[in-house]
RNA sequence: GGCCCCGUCGUCUAGCGGCCUAGGACGCCGCCCUCUCAAGGCGGUAGCGGGGGUUCGAAUCCCCUCGGGGCUACCA
């Protein structure tokens, strides 16, 4: 072990005492069964949907037990460390209504007694315990170079050993206080490994609030602790920081993904040889991703929907997301009415423990239903927010047709019993009520455009005429489709499919042929919610005057 | 290589030894409705990864195996 002059010489001398620590982040005054709970992403500038996932879990979990939900930025990583991430998270998480109760970002003011909720403001405090391991002999610096390291491993390789940094291989474990002194003489840099009293091949077991109890292998390593004495902060690697920040933030269920499980044992010694009460684990399942007949890790690189960028430009509803996040965490949720699930706090031993696909068709579902159940003036203000970042021009059109824009809106969605589902998500606005505002639609004026399918161009154009000429807005729907019908019927198209199929050289169409002049003319497509609707909407003038852009008869 | 997690229709899953000739939802297909879509109604498609046991009886229990994922970093 070495001398505590020694070890107090390796930092910085103002550095605090732990007991210090412990009175400046006392334990929180909760009910029992509070649980407070933390977030930890790294500022990389892209804001993963599996971390909203995770989020929304932990915020859930801590709020419906009365807790405290933490975010903290975990920025030990100088190296991965992105401009403007923080940003970043505050958007991502005010936008799908994941605000923090403490931190310093995504709130509107930083917040909470147990900060500073960015790790690398936290230097002091990590070099605390770990000086208090070193002159208890449960740390050292360790001053192999990486060829070193590489060597080590190589010849455990070669001898069918772990690989990895203990017992015999590890040459700084035991050095003599000479022989650091030597090295720190040369100036060499050095790291801090926690010396870890686990052997090779013992074993280790403790319960997971998700999987019940799981048995490994102990840890064995001396794991760094803290980063090379070269970098200008002194920063601790993820595993010494979240054993003290999750003791110092008196954090009690630590919810994070599957891939830190196999980190349980090297947590749990570092706990213990802290003196820290150990804390719980919930190690959730990663989202995955389809890719051919198996699946994967949901990529960033990759993939577009791994991004809450992707959910923010499409523009799906806030509920619909997290109603979908829900469904795939307690999947009972997912058969229970969006409301319903929304107000149904999560339950650990309701959560899969299979990595779920995600699912964009089922998302565009649930969206779609969603949307469906909202008023118009609440779609119309989802759509006008959503385009106010993401297709200005929209706001403009939407700001210049308030009416207009309601009564698109509104149609087949108002005083029906099965409003449509044309928009699951803001985005799709565009394309399915565009056609609606004097800004948005161009006037067909070519007869022989292929919209018009396979009808003579002469004949859209007598037909757009005709109609044009004899339109009657007034009357009910059936009223009003009757002068289709009777347009159709004057030009020769046949009154239905079986008449046409009888005789197709009779005729140059069916109704629904003649129809789609119409159709194509008022609105632009093939295809579109209930003509007569429309034209409620649009009024009559407007309506003549696109028959007669494509009549040609025009002015 | 070692250790760990996971494995029911294409997807999300129900299922905890007989209620299972495996149920629901999304998707897909078909039909109905219909002037086109979107809906809606009705119907259909499709699964216990494989092999051994245990048992009167197994998706459910045991063993082996296969597949997918993760860890094995001074990344988190």
């Amino acid at each position: 072990m070495l001398d505590r002059a020694l070890v107090d010489g390796l930092f910085p001398a103002d550095l605090p005492e732990p007991a210090e620590l412990e009175e400046r982040y006392p334990p929180r005054g909760l009910a029992d069964g509070a649980l407070v709970t933390r977030f930890g992403p790294s500022p990389t500038g892209f804001v993963h949907v599996g971390g909203l996932y995770t989020a929304m879990v932990s915020r859930d979990l801590a709020h419906s037990t009365d807790g405290v939900y933490v975010l903290r930025i975990e920025d030990t990583d100088q190296s991965r460390e992105v401009e403007g991430a923080d940003a970043q998270f505050t958007r991502a998480f005010d936008a799908f209504d994941l605000v923090p109760d403490e931190g310093d970002t995504a709130l509107p003011a930083p917040r909470g007694e147990y900060g500073p909720y960015h790790q690398s403001q936290r230097a002091a405090i990590y070099q605390t315990y770990v000086r208090e391991l070193m002159r208890e002999g449960r740390a050292y610096p360790c001053f192999a170079t990486k060829s070193e390291l590489a060597q080590i491993s190589d010849a455990q390789r070669t001898l069918k050993l772990p690989t990895g940094y203990y017992g015999r291989w590890a040459p700084w474990r035991d050095a003599s206080a000479e022989d650091v002194r030597a090295a720190l003489d040369a100036g060499k840099p050095w790291v801090a490994r926690f010396r870890s009293e686990g052997k090779v091949g013992e074993r280790f077991a403790f319960t997971d609030r998700l999987r019940g109890r799981v048995e490994m292998e102990d840890n064995h390593n001396d794991v760094v602790v803290l980063k090379t004495s070269e970098s200008p902060t002194r920063l601790p690697t993820y595993h010494f920081a979240h054993a003290v920040d999750d003791h110092l933030m008196r954090t009690s269920l630590v919810v994070r993904t599957e891939e830190w499980l196999s980190s349980v044992p090297t947590h749990r010694q570092l706990f213990a040889a802290l003196g820290f009460e150990p804390v719980d684990y919930a190690h959730l399942a990663p989202l995955m991703k389809q890719e051919g007949g198996s699946k994967r890790k949901l990529s960033k690189r990759k993939d577009a929907e791994a991004s809450v960028d992707y959910y923010l430009e499409a523009g799906f509803p806030v509920p619909a997301v997290q109603y979908y996040l829900r469904g795939l965490a307690n999947p009972r949720l997912a058969e229970v009415p969006l409301d319903e699930a929304l107000a149904t706090p999560l339950r650990l031993d309701e959560f899969g423990l299979a990595g779920p696909l995600v699912d964009t068709v089922k998302l565009s579902d649930i969206s779609a239903d969603h949307i469906a159940t909202l008023s118009g003036p609440d779609v119309l203000a989802g759509v006008r927010a959503w385009a106010t970042e993401y297709d200005p021009e929209v706001v403009k059109v939407l700001d210049a047709n308030p009416e207009l824009a309601l009564a698109a809106i509104d149609v087949e969605r108002v005083g029906v019993e099965n409003p449509r589902k044309d928009l699951a998500k803001w985005s799709d606005f565009r394309e399915a009520y565009g056609f609606f505002f004097p800004e948005l639609f161009t006037d067909v004026t070519d007869p022989g455009d292929e919209r018009f399918g396979e009808l003579d161009a002469s004949l859209v154009r007598t037909v757009a005429a005709d109609l044009a000429d004899t339109y009657t807005h007034e009357g009910d729907q059936p009223t009003w489709f009757q002068q289709i019908r009777d347009l159709a019927t004057r030009h020769g198209f046949a009154p239905n499919p079986k008449t046409y199929k009888k005789d197709p050289d009779a005729y140059p169409g069916m109704l629904r042929d003649a129809a789609n002049v119409a159709r194509v003319a008022i609105t632009g497509a093939q295809r579109s919610p209930d003509l007569y609707e429309v034209t409620r909407a649009l009024g009559a003038d407007e309506v003549v005057r696109r028959l007669r852009a494509t009549a040609g008869t025009a002015g």
